[in-house]
DNA sequence: ACACTCTGTAAGTAATCGCTTACACTTCAT
DNA sequence: ATGAAGTGTAAGCGATTACTTACAGAGTGT
């Protein structure tokens, strides 16, 4: 939880995460997202993937990355024991995800997205 | 989001949380708790205060702490994001809490209270 | 083997962090 | 006012961090 903590304090780390999330991409190309230079991208993969929130996977001479989402277990959990008087708001939030993905598969696609 | 971020990136700030989170307690008392200095701890609250992660109270010439909850909302958002497989698992996690709240108030009683 | 592409690693550097000691401020009692 | 208790602030120091440039390694095609 260190680790993960610690990989989460970097602006451009969290980034990385939003990228990933989406799909699965090779580390250039998320490199190519930044104005900072390619290996300290590269250093920065390595640390969330030291974490465990990215995992790796080797296409070729391409390595691609994606989020793995067990690797936030910890954190969420820490975190949401402070959140407790928001806790039920989380529930409350979750049902509307819910709603809002039957909605989707059913009527208007409308990218909620930023 | 950033600085609260940073914030939870410290070990010993996280111990001050959890300590705060069970009740609002002196300065002194939670340095106490700790091997480091005074002036550490009074500069970690800083952090933590500056991050919305405590509140804190003046009291004659001491100054209590308690967590402050909604500080969380942010990173458990973002956090909760991620950890999308355990969204589900979250609202069960609430409506559990609920029933063990429920339970509390005709069982066993603990200061928990705020 | 060779060249080319994609990527991680090494070394060095400026900035930031967490710690300590010494000091200043506020509040209450004498 | 004076002193004591509780606490925050200032200055300085060693360790860590995030970045850069230069180089090395793995894979694919000619």
């Amino acid at each position: 939880m260190d680790a993960t903590l610690a990989a989460l304090a970097e602006p451009n780390r969290r980034e990385i995460l939003r990228l990933v999330h989406r799909e699965e991409l090779p580390a250039g190309r998320i490199a190519s997202h930044f104005r900072v230079s390619r290996p300290a991208i590269s250093q920065h993969l390595r640390v969330l993937r030291d974490a465990g929130l990215v995992a790796e996977r080797r296409e070729g001479t391409r390595r691609l990355y994606r989020i793995r989402p067990e690797g936030f277990a910890d954190v969420s959990a820490f975190v949401g024991g402070f959140w407790d008087t928001g806790l039920a708001r989380l529930k409350a939030e979750a049902e509307r995800q819910e709603q809002a993905l039957r909605a989707e598969e059913s009527g208007a696609g409308e990218g909620v997205t930023e």
